[in-house]
DNA sequence: CCAATAGGTAACCGATCAGTTACCTATGAA
DNA sequence: TTCATAGGTAACTGATCGGTTACCTATTGG
């Protein structure tokens, strides 16, 4: 696998576990413990789903002693932002049509 | 794999490829060797990703006579807008602060 | 009617996936 | 100093991925 494909956000956020992690640490940093114990998974599961946002820069650790929290990062998530706005103004139409062809009844 | 993960728009929008026969449908719906000719993969891997997006039902296909056009289904997209809202306060912080850092110097 | 065309699909391939267990290092506390 | 704790990682497994080739059906035009 090429760096890139690595590093694709659209990768990293199509598990529902890592979407799930980044939900979770909008509330606040965790370290990898907490969030195994949150969601029913083993450490080394959730390592491996950290290790996959941090490639794709969603996440990023700050060591603390032993403990090693990580907190979001979710500047990248604009990219995914950037591509569906072109599709916004499609939608906006679609749903004026259904509204036009509701309301010609 | 259950019919919910199938569906799933996260999945359906992960492939690059997919993305690219969605941005493609935005100019206008188009049979499946028309996309395959546009994207240089072999029919049968076309007709697959369409599958996905159709059962996504982010695509919807219309038979005319021997040909078969596909045309795009936005609407789904608005879940992974809708997931996305949430982050748009944060990013937004992170960008003052990098102003605010920025400007400190 | 029949040859050409559109396109779905099964079978197969190598790569990647998400998860596990087992093991390792590093740090902190008694 | 030594034991417990935090957590990374290698190796393995079964499932899914994206792609191919080979084959099938349905529709069209001469």
């Amino acid at each position: 696998m090429n760096a890139a494909t690595k590093a694709d956000v659209y990768r990293a956020i199509a598990d529902p576990t890592r979407r799930a992690i980044l939900d979770r640490l909008r509330a606040g940093g965790a370290p990898v413990n907490a969030l195994a114990a949150d969601f029913a998974q083993t450490r080394p599961a959730i390592s491996k789903h950290l290790r996959v946002l941090k490639q794709a820069r969603l996440v990023k650790e700050q060591r603390i002693g032993r403990e090693r929290v990580y907190r979001l990062e979710p500047l990248p998530l604009q990219q995914v932002v950037g591509w569906l706005e072109g599709y916004r103004a499609m939608w906006q139409t679609n749903l004026d049509n259904l509204k036009r062809h509701l309301e010609k009844k």
